[in-house]
DNA sequence: GCTGTGCATGGTT
DNA sequence: GAACCATGCACAG
């Protein structure tokens, strides 16, 4: 197959008219269409084209259904058939009708053709121990794709013929495959074997059919070609992500032609990823067919690769390179983690990555972004009766990237070298993901390419939107697929989502919920119109809702002069505040902006409708609300008698006195370090903001070193001091399980310094063994043990209901991750109540 | 006790 | 109900 005639002529073979006007035939392995005349783009069109110009070929087949005569092995009518597993090709209207509703998967890479020795591994497909190793199988070969070096004499890659395109060629074909694979309910025995043994034996059925038919392809023969056939059919079939070249400017990208499809594309083409591999080697390890399986012939959308053409750019670093995305994975926290294990996707390792049949797999040569090459220990474990696979080893290319859990890696191969290209999104700097898509390369700013040319690497948010619009386009599709296309958006939310629990707030929410814990918690809201019940449980009172909280930025809740419940809500840009309706659910970002409840006032340059004073008093009163003012103000009276609070606690208690009187917003009085309340006098509270003011050594005198050392010496000589004063009756009272199960209800203090009680406590403990707690605040132990502390209740129950979310969160190792957190917070929150 | 490895388990699709 | 897969966990070094 050769480029398009500078003179531009049909492409048509038997025509070769002068083109006046081309029209689009079918995709060429380049990425291109073939450029047709009028006359043979209609035949074209109308799936007469065979007909037309091939009836004189050989090739021609019968469909064992209905007879029909249909031109086999020809590219331009590979789609209209299938390869039946008892032998023989139906077409496919017939096999429509027997639920068969792909295209012809099975063209085998052209090497095989060659390969008298898979005639013997079709004998036994189905036995996958015997195809160990697989360096004949005609699908596992992909030499340039993957610089894996041989393992003892497996995977050598016999078929050096086959390039990247033919690897991804398998790949599609692969999907192609698998969607027949899904064929598991076929009421017909002529796949009875499974589609694997359908597929391979049909491959190589069919290869004898195109050598028999003098439709023998040299090794390069089109096989992107004849997958863009089968993807021609009518539909969306086409490579809609593939990247091609771009004839006009010859840029690297996903073919316009074909964005508008990209996404539903992506569905398309990377949808129908492999089941098993297509060596056949999965289907053998449990013994089962792989059209046993349910059906599987589309990839998980959450591994759908959403790259933009921008991405896929910056990926190949060369403008003449061909970039087929092939998946993407967002990293679990084991993925991310130190084991350096990044788990896999099945059907993804089995359709790109080389077979392998070993559980001690294949090294693997992997290229970042920027050009370094990693080796990956790409392997599997059996699980269930299935395999795990994994690429081991990842964790300096992972670190490389700065990548962390909920980030995304994406693979891709860049043709021609047939490299496989890992890339990545931050999940951090995901954009809106109205819908769902995930959105940008980030944190790549000073990337360079292979080439050494910066590559600009600003978040395309218009092609991603744009794709993302595609995207979700895809629901005009009308076939079947098509059908499903139209809710792949929805299942892509809901999947990419919620498949992974601990990652299941991503986009707009991983933005949003970048947050501490602490911060997560003052986002958490009794829900609207509800008027909690109180309970008080073993002494402790607590706040009932029957509905589970909701998340919103903190306002001040107050009755306006009308005597109408209101909120005042605090603009982020112009930090007037605005009195919004009682029922609002503000996002944690507000502005006036988004002020509907007074259009008058929403505006940063409209008034604020409160005096100076009003707002004081609101302030001081939401204080007063929260109790923060007199545990404060309590604080600095113990200052006077408790020689263990000095130095900057006081000052920090102090300033934060001031803080108050200066009419500083609730919210400002968090702001500086919102997991920390008023009042605290921990480290980051005392400190300056990060990464300002001096760095400190191990022989720093600061204030604020001293203060560290003396207070955790103070914190040390309490805890022995409490341990053996206290000691005998905490241990009686921490075996118990339950504070009722010794009839006695425990005191305040005792729960809380117990830690018992079904986790709603408030421990003063800390939680890191043997480390400075920088939250401990042991004046606030002593306080809340004091018989005669004036700790109220409600800043108890305020406290107990923050501190009891606290604890179940961290219990639950999510203090590292604020998303965890919040929801962790969430949920605890309803299960405490 | 730490780390790496391999497998098992259980939640989710 | 089966398959996938994230993660737990036992075990060895």
């Amino acid at each position: 197959m050769t480029s398009t005639s500078p003179t531009k002529i049909c492409f048509n073979s038997s025509c070769k008219e002068p083109l006046s006007q081309s029209r689009r035939g079918w995709r060429r392995r380049t990425g291109e269409f073939a450029e047709l005349c009028q006359r043979c783009n209609c035949a074209y069109e109308e799936g007469k084209f065979c007909e037309t110009f091939h009836l004189s070929d050989s090739g021609w087949r019968s469909c064992e259904s209905c007879g029909k005569k249909i031109h086999c092995g020809c590219i331009v009518s590979f789609h209209l058939f299938v390869l039946l597993d008892a032998g023989g090709i139906e077409c496919m209207l017939c096999a429509r009708k027997s639920f068969v509703l792909t295209p012809n998967p099975a063209w085998p890479p052209p090497s095989s053709l060659f390969l008298p020795v898979q005639s013997e591994r079709n004998k036994d497909i189905s036995i996958k121990n015997q195809l160990a190793g697989s360096s004949t199988l005609p699908w596992s070969q992909a030499p340039n794709l993957f610089s894996y070096t041989t393992q003892s004499g497996t995977h050598q890659p016999v078929i050096s013929e086959v390039d990247a395109q033919t690897s991804i060629a398998r790949s599609h074909i692969t999907n192609e495959l698998l969607t027949a694979a899904s064929l598991d309910k076929r009421p017909t025995d002529k796949l009875s074997n499974g589609s694997l043994k359908f597929f391979a034996g049909d491959m190589y059925e069919k290869g004898k059919i195109g050598a028999s038919t003098g439709e023998q392809h040299c090794s390069n023969i089109n096989v992107f070609q004849k997958l863009s056939l089968i993807n021609s059919e009518k539909s969306a079939f086409k490579f809609g992500s593939s990247a091609s070249k771009n004839e006009s400017n010859g840029q690297t990208k996903i073919s316009q032609n074909h964005l508008p499809q990209t996404k539903a594309l992506v569905k398309k083409e990377f949808g129908h990823c492999g089941v098993d591999h297509p060596s056949g080697e999965t289907q053998g390890r449990d013994g089962r067919a792989r059209a046993d399986a349910r059906s599987k012939n589309q990839l998980l959308s959450r591994y759908l690769p959403r790259i933009t053409d921008q991405e896929l750019q910056q990926i190949s670093g060369d403008p003449n390179a061909v970039i087929t995305p092939l998946f993407e994975k967002m990293l679990s926290a084991s993925d991310a983690g130190r084991i350096g294990r990044l788990v896999l996707p099945k059907r993804c390792a089995e359709a790109y990555f080389p077979p392998i049949s070993q559980p001690e797999g294949l090294p693997i040569k992997v290229q970042d972004v920027k050009g370094n090459d990693w080796v990956f220990q790409y392997r599997f474990w059996p699980n269930n009766n299935s395999r795990m696979y994994v690429l081991e080893g990842v964790t300096p290319c992972i670190q490389s990237m700065q990548l962390q859990a909920g980030d995304i890696v994406t693979f891709s191969q860049i043709e021609p070298e047939g490299k496989l290209v890992m890339g990545f999104r931050k999940a951090s700097t995901a954009p809106s993901s109205d819908d769902g898509t995930s959105g940008v390369f980030a944190n790549q700013d000073s990337k360079k390419s292979k080439t050494g040319e910066a590559v600009s690497t600003l978040p395309d948010q218009s092609s991603s939107k744009q794709a993302n619009t595609k995207y979700q386009a895809s629901g005009g599709l009308k076939d079947d697929k098509c059908d499903k296309s139209s809710s792949f958006s929805k299942k892509k939310l809901s999947s990419s989502g919620s498949k992974n629990k601990r990652l299941r707030v991503e986009t707009e929410n991983m933005v949003e919920l970048k947050l501490t814990q602490d911060e997560a918690q003052l986002l958490l809201r009794p829900p609207p119109n509800s008027v909690p019940a109180v309970v008080v449980v073993e002494g402790f009172m607590f706040e009932e809702y029957k509905e589970p909280p909701i998340i919103g930025r903190p306002t001040i809740f107050a009755m306006d002069k009308a005597g109408e419940k209101v909120q005042w809500a605090e603009c982020e840009d112009c930090f007037k505040w605005r009195k919004i309706s009682a029922s609002s659910v503000l996002p944690s970002r507000w502005t006036c902006s988004k002020n509907s409840c007074d259009p008058r006032r929403s505006s940063c340059s409209s008034a604020q409708e409160l005096t100076t004073e009003e707002l004081e008093d609101l302030l001081q009163k939401q204080l007063r609300d929260n109790g923060e003012c007199s545990k404060k103000m309590k604080q600095v009276k113990e200052q006077d008698t408790n020689p263990d609070l000095e130095g900057l606690d006081a000052l920090a208690n102090l300033a934060l006195i001031q803080e108050d009187t200066s009419a500083l917003t609730s919210s400002q009085v968090t702001t500086r370090h919102p997991r920390h309340r008023a009042g605290c006098t921990c480290i980051v509270c005392i400190q300056p903001p990060s990464g300002k003011g001096p760095k400190h050594k191990p022989t720093c005198s600061c204030n604020v070193c001293s203060t560290v050392k003396r207070r955790f010496q103070t914190l040390m000589e309490r805890r022995v001091k409490s341990k053996s004063e206290k000691g005998s009756e905490i241990v009686s009272r921490s075996s118990s399980t339950s504070p009722k199960s010794n009839g006695k209800k425990l005191g305040k203090d005792e729960d809380l310094v117990s830690g018992g009680g079904g986790g709603v406590v408030r421990c003063s403990l800390s939680p890191f063994k043997g480390q400075i707690d920088l939250n401990m605040q042991p004046e606030r132990d002593e306080e809340s043990s004091s018989p005669n502390s004036d700790y109220d209740s409600k800043t108890k129950l305020v406290d107990m209901k923050l501190n009891s979310i606290s604890n179940h969160v961290t219990n639950r190792d999510a203090i590292d991750s604020p998303v965890l957190a919040l929801k962790a917070s969430a949920s605890s929150a309803v299960i405490e109540r």
